[in-house]
RNA sequence: GGGGCUGUAGCUCAACUGGAUAGAGCAUCAGACUACGAAUCUGAGGGUUGUGGGUUCGACUCCCGCCAGCCCCGCCA
């Protein structure tokens, strides 16, 4: 995957060069990076690794630093042909950069044409399985759904981008106790009305009175039993029941994964990979790996600090773990990618730890990622239909639509303008942040349409396209000259999108694209209020259009990327 | 008791995994529309990066000890 370097690659091939002639063989320099320079006064881009040779290479890091720049400089052709225009040593060791604004239009023009410069093509021929979302059936979704549909989303859409093939997987909890407690109180709590026109709302709803029976009356919770055995059995009716319950439920779902733009190749949830678990449980008896303990059986992870995963329960039936084994095994038995990327909340690192670990003593060798994203609460509370601060995300999409609209409508926008402002925001203000950290739900919070958020990156795109429509010229043609500060800040800022893309594939973090994105917005905007295009004269005029179509290309995809729309009216 | 995550401006967050003077948004204050779209832009104030040590040319970042918050720790997922 890091063959690609970016944009600067070839200045990161031409400093490594430099190092190895100046200390042939002294020290590994194929890790050497070239990064942005942190400030502009010091030029373009910095290599700060001349300071970490100190040691293996028993010389001072200025020296070091000195001797590879005047090797380097050996190398540098006269005139613009070369793409560094001057290389200097500054502070303990840094290695500042200037490049040549010939190289810089180069790259650029390359960037704006080049769609696999765009977005490299690392992923080519590689299979991957992301796995998220995943809600409960029978439950309406709510806001804490939010973070792993958007937060797996913008990975897969990150991930199919860069080539490679990908599965997404909705691994639905469609299984277990509760279908049980749901069939019961479909037959009894339920009028015939609401039977016949069953929607997730009255599952939701019988399920709550059910359970609540349940609690309360022994012989209700007995039956409730009951009827799970008798699904679990195979009995025709329980069957029947239960399978329009998921459908109902996923057709509840794809509602809100449409207005969502999400889509799922798969949507295999736990009930799926019922056969597989006996068969997955006798492996682990046979490897010695799995144990009697207490009337379970478990697999002991102390030696590692992981504690102890449950296999089987004493009641002979099975749990998550288990599940997720079997699950591993049906993957990689039909497709065997290289990488398995599991988006949940941060409350269950010990149980991936667990069964990641049990998985690679059972042979496994998929790379198996859990990418856990921070809790979601409101109010400081924990979100869940007790504290009754349980916002539906429907409820919440059209909050967000509603508020967009109340802008939008003076200027004529429709409402599926109104859609894409308001869940662009609402994804936006999700996506921004590191997974890792907790939020709180606040509404202005999530539905902000200023600053630093959606509808800000929306607007930008909007004007550039309006500008160049003004223009009647895609802008794809003709020189790039970048000459003011202004033009080579944003140019070189552009020409960072495509490590950008690759970082935060890297990282699993969207966070590290849109803060990128915004970040080139606020340049792009900058440069807007102090360069003039339309009214430029020649060449200038046909340079900055064509700036503001690399620019307009970079957002736009990179927007695509999170699934954020990009209205070119607004 | 064991473990994980988090702690950065009044608030919400960044900081490219050890680099140069820690940056944005919101809020506050002062400016910019007869102007290629003001959902924008320009500027100002605002910091002992929870805390105490350590490692080194250099620490928000790595190591150790504390403090605070959230979350996990055999039959829910």
């Amino acid at each position: 995957m890091n063959s690609f370097t970016g944009c600067e690659g070839e200045l990161v091939a031409r400093l490594r060069d430099s190092f190895e002639s100046a200390f042939p063989g002294a020290a590994d320099f194929s890790k050497l990076r070239v990064l942005p320079a942190t400030d502009p006064k010091f030029g373009d881009f910095q290599c700060n690794d001349a300071m970490g040779f100190a040691r293996a290479l028993h010389q001072p890091p200025r020296k070091i630093a000195e001797a590879a720049v005047a090797k380097l400089a050996e190398t540098l052709s006269a005139g613009a042909a070369d793409p560094i225009e001057k290389a200097e040593v500054a502070g303990p060791g840094f290695i500042n950069l200037t490049v040549s604004s010939k190289w810089l239009a180069s790259r650029l023009e390359g960037l704006g044409a080049d769609e696999g410069l765009l977005v490299p093509q690392v992923g080519a021929g590689r299979k991957i399985v992301i796995d998220y979302s995943s809600p409960n059936a029978a439950k309406q979704m709510h806001i804490g759904h939010i973070r792993s549909t958007v937060i797996g989303n913008a990975i897969d859409r990150i991930f199919r981008a860069l080539g490679y093939d990908v599965i997404a997987d909705n691994h639905l909890g469609d299984w277990g106790t509760q279908f049980g407690i749901l069939i019961k109180g479909y037959r009894e709590c339920l009028t015939q009305e609401e039977r016949d026109n069953l929607t997730v709302a009255n599952l939701e709803k019988c399920y709550v009175l059910s359970s609540a029976k349940a609690k309360e009356d022994e012989a209700w919770k007995d039956a409730c039993r009951a009827e799970l055995v008798k699904l679990q059995r195979g009995d025709a009716d329980n069957r029947a029941l239960w399978k329009r319950f998921i459908e109902i439920s996923i057709g509840e779902f794809d509602r809100m994964y449409a207005k969502l733009g999400v889509k799922f190749d798969t949507y295999r949830g736990e009930s799926y990979y019922n056969d597989t678990m006996p068969g997955v449980v006798a492996k682990l008896q046979e490897m010695g790996l799995a144990v009697e303990s207490e009337g379970a059986l478990v697999v002991n992870l102390e030696s590692e600090k992981l504690g102890v995963a449950i296999v089987r329960k004493s009641d002979g039936g099975y749990n998550y773990t288990t599940s997720d084994l079997a699950c591993v095994q049906t993957r990689v038995a039909e497709y065997d990618p290289e990488r398995i990327i599991y988006v949940t909340d941060a409350r269950q690192q010990l149980h991936f730890k667990q069964w990641f670990s049990i998985a690679r003593k059972m042979g496994y060798t998929t790379q198996l990622v859990h990418v856990p994203f921070g809790l979601m609460s409101f109010a400081g509370k924990a979100i869940s239909t007790r504290e009754g601060n349980l916002i539906r995300l429907d409820e919440l999409l059209s909050e967000a639509k509603r508020r967009a609209f109340d802008i939008v409508k003076d200027r004529g926008g429709d409402e599926a303008l109104a859609e894409a402002i308001g869940f662009g925001a609402v994804k936006y203000s999700d996506l921004s942040h590191d997974p890792i950290t907790d939020i709180d739900f606040d509404w202005d919070k999530a539905l902000a349409l200023e600053g630093n958020s959606g509808p800000y990156l929306q607007y930008a795109y909007a004007r550039v396209q309006s500008l160049l429509d003004k223009a009647g010229s895609d802008g794809s043609s003709g020189g790039i000259v970048v000459s003011t500060p202004a033009e080579k800040l944003l140019a070189l800022q552009l020409l960072q999108f495509p490590g950008t893309v690759l970082r935060a594939a890297n990282a699993y973090k969207p966070s590290i694209l849109a803060d990128y994105l915004f970040q080139t917005a606020q340049l792009y905007s900058s440069f807007y209020q102090s360069s003039p295009v339309l009214k430029s004269e020649e060449p200038v005029r046909t340079s900055r259009l064509r700036l503001c179509a690399i620019f307009g290309r970079v957002l736009g995809k990179g927007l695509g990327l999170l699934g954020i729309q990009t209205p070119s009216r607004i």
